[in-house]
DNA sequence: CGGTTAATTAACGCAAGTGTTAATTTATGG
DNA sequence: CCATAAATTAACACTTGCGTTAATTAACCG
């Protein structure tokens, strides 16, 4: 399996997905809090963080008991490259992309 | 499951993801070609076009006894959709990005 | 019509994924 | 040191995924 497939495969998982937007939402969590906003227990939460580690989509930073836990931008990216490679193909127009950049979240920095 | 997590789950497999990359590359091809360049059973490449099929990625045709598959482009926009939702958090700067546009691939790829 | 080709569906076996509860590890604090 | 808390690992059950070969469906052609 490639990396990318691993990738993919970590995100096909609903909680997993969940895991992932909540992290990037409210930045790095500590695995406690991950388990309160889930609806399965810790054991589970705590093997579905496995996962997403082993697929380089999450970091961890261990600090006391506590295991702090991050969304790494690599992997996000590595889904960007991949659709951009391809992007003759998805892209019949730039309407969309425009659309997208003219939003322009990053305007802060640059 | 959502929309999203099972078209991760579609491409989460070597050998779709391998398919989709062929479709893309190639064009709209007979489930016969798809066949012809896996290394599996044909039984077994059906099933993963159905797979492709069900998650939106792929449709069909159908010629004579002849079944012609293409990706449908909408589906890896709903990817480039949800990364660019959080491009904020990816790019931290926008010349990866740059990079990619300045590329231009409407003419020659790479 | 009968035979061939393209493709899918059926039936089966086995590996992998996902949940639970119980047990274990590691650090904190009285 | 001992009790507690945070998190993971262990053990178990159940479901899903993926491969195979055999059987079936549908269209084409002499």
């Amino acid at each position: 399996m490639s990396d990318l497939t691993r990738t993919f495969a970590a995100l096909s998982d609903p909680t997993r997905l969940s895991l992932v937007e909540t992290l990037i939402r409210r930045g790095e969590l500590p695995a406690g809090d991950l388990v309160a906003e889930a609806a399965i227990s810790a054991p589970a939460i705590s093997r579905h963080l496995k996962v997403l580690r082993e697929a380089g989509l999450v970091e961890q930073r261990a600090q006391g008991t506590h295991r702090f836990y991050a969304v790494r931008p690599e992997a996000l990216r590595a889904i960007v490259d991949w659709t951009m490679d391809h992007r003759a193909f998805w892209s019949t127009s730039l309407d969309r992309l425009d659309t997208l950049l003219a939003l322009d979240p990053g305007e802060g920095e640059r």
